[in-house]
RNA sequence: UCCCCAGUAGCUCAGUCGGCAGAGCAGAUGGCUGUUAACCAUCGGGUCCGCGGUUCAAGUCCGUGCUGGGGAGCCA
């Protein structure tokens, strides 16, 4: 018997093969007076491999009754298809059912909402749109190794059980082995003395801090990986658990940092629009019109860089009329942004030295004492899907800010320590991984960019 | 958490001024000589999101709850 080939293989062959296994499941059939087509489709690629199965077949009154969603194993020929939708065809010498998909199978052959999907989270990878964005996801993936590992940048793995919210970065979700409905108090607040690590612990919000320790040692390095925020946040572009990159270099400025975020973003869009073509071309036709126009625009022109005031200028003189009224020192709103990047100036645009009072502790003062080395990358559509900057190297000013922000000095020793032995400029940042899925895909949900969404109120799966 | 919108057959949706609950797809049965989400015919299929109210009469109007979505804030 034949091994198994995958369809994506098949239909890229040079040449007819007399005998071959095909094993899958069934998008559609369709029949004739004396033989049926049957759609399959194993997730190797977006096409499904049209079987043609003559009513010669010992078993054809039971092929005959194979339903949308089952499960078959097919041997046959591989021949040049007569009809004219496909190259290839498998003539079946042997229809096999493996298993019968009953008549509530929930897909259709049709165009389903995604709202509908969703709610089956667990079959709508069956469908080409969701078959294709879990393929994309995949390809991005090891398209970000391929990435650092030509340049020279080593993976880490940072923790993701950490101790309290020093990383500063949003709500944390408590990890504990306490009892919740017997929970041991001293002076009215939980005993995390008697908890497992005996500290007050909750899941990771970045792993840059942690990531930082590795750069003034290993040089270039990275994390990838979950990363989680118990914010109530109810938008398309938040879940509570998410995948984040975090590149982090040493002897690195600002501005090196911005060149990484723009060269990265440009880099693994050419790469997917080269790796996934079919894929990708669905979302072309059916999700995102301009998609492929955006992607090219990204690929093929610099991004804006933009000092902070200048963006603030811009909008101050724009006759765009926002609901929030545009002033020095806050930080830019959702219709700020928008409108520099889809608006104004039609592409990506990176804004940098931030007022300090609306950054993290982390950044690095800038010499004017007013603003950090703080940069955000915006993408029409999406908003921010990087945020970063130039850490701050020097312990006195460091110390200074932690206590300026009401911050425990204590809890950051080792992060301290860091700028007491050898303390160099390093910078990084944090992209969004399933932000950058939406861009790449034209998805406006992020919730359908991975595979199981968690956000309040919702982990059915 | 706040503001706005939606919920009708398994799915997508229509339902006019408050007056008998509809279509397409899916399913079942039959037909059709190569189809492309095949096509044609017939049949089965409803807690109109829940609760309360107005009315002779509510899918439709009002109140409330739930669920989902869009926007805001937070940010990746």
């Amino acid at each position: 018997m034949a091994k198994r080939t995958k369809i994506n293989t098949l239909l890229n062959s040079p040449e007819p093969i007399d005998d071959v296994l095909v094993k899958g499941w069934v998008r559609t059939r369709r029949d004739s007076k004396t033989f049926s087509f049957i759609e399959v489709n194993d997730g190797s690629c977006l096409k499904n491999i049209q079987v043609v199965a003559d009513g010669s077949l010992g078993n054809y009154e039971d092929v005959k009754k194979i339903t949308t969603g089952s499960a078959v194993s097919i041997q046959g020929k591989l021949v040049a298809s007569q009809g004219k939708g496909q190259h290839w065809e498998l003539i079946a010498t042997q229809v096999n059912l493996i298993h019968m998909a009953p008549e509530d199978f929930p897909l259709q052959k049709k165009r389903h909402s995604d709202k509908f999907l969703r709610s089956i989270a667990h079959l709508r990878p069956r469908t080409n749109k969701y078959g294709a964005i879990f393929r994309i996801r995949s390809e991005l993936s090891y398209a970000i190794h391929h990435f650092f590992k030509q340049r020279d940048f080593r993976y880490i793995h940072t923790p993701i059980i950490t101790s309290s919210d020093c990383e500063g970065a949003g709500e944390l979700f408590r990890v504990t082995t306490m009892p919740l409905d017997n929970l041991p108090l001293k002076d009215g607040k939980p005993d995390y003395l008697n908890d497992f690590f005996g500290k007050e612990t909750g899941l990771t919000v970045s792993g840059q801090l942690a990531v930082e320790m590795f750069a003034l040692s290993l040089g270039d390095v990275y994390t990838f990986g979950p990363t989680f925020r118990a914010e109530n946040s109810n938008t398309s572009r938040h879940v509570a658990e998410f995948w984040m990159v975090e590149p982090e270099m040493a002897f690195c400025d600002l501005e090196g940092n911005m060149d990484l975020g723009e060269e990265m973003i440009q880099d693994l869009c050419g790469t997917i629009l080269q790796n996934c073509k079919e894929d990708i071309e669905l979302f072309a036709r059916f999700v995102d019109k301009s998609l492929m126009k955006t992607l090219e625009g990204i690929i093929n022109s610099s991004f804006v860089r933009l000092p902070y005031l200048e963006a603030v200028d811009i909008l101050k003189h724009s006759n765009k009329k926002f609901e929030f009224k545009i002033k020095k020192g806050m930080d830019l709103q959702s219709e700020h942004e928008r409108y520099l990047t889809e608006e104004h100036f039609k592409k990506p645009v990176i804004i940098y030295d931030y007022p300090k009072d609306i950054k993290a502790f982390y950044m690095r003062l800038n010499d004017d004492g007013e603003t950090v080395a703080a940069m955000d990358v915006l993408v029409p559509k999406i908003g921010e899907i990087i945020g970063g900057s130039q850490r701050e190297e020097r312990l006195s000013v460091l110390e200074q800010r932690i206590a300026e922000t009401a911050l425990s000095k204590d809890t950051y020793w080792w992060y301290l320590d860091s700028r007491r032995f050898g303390s160099v400029p390093h910078s990084g940042f944090g992209l969004g991984f399933e932000r950058l899925l939406m861009l790449l895909t034209g998805v406006s949900n992020i919730r359908d960019v991975i595979p199981f969404p968690r956000t309040p109120n919702s982990i059915e799966f």
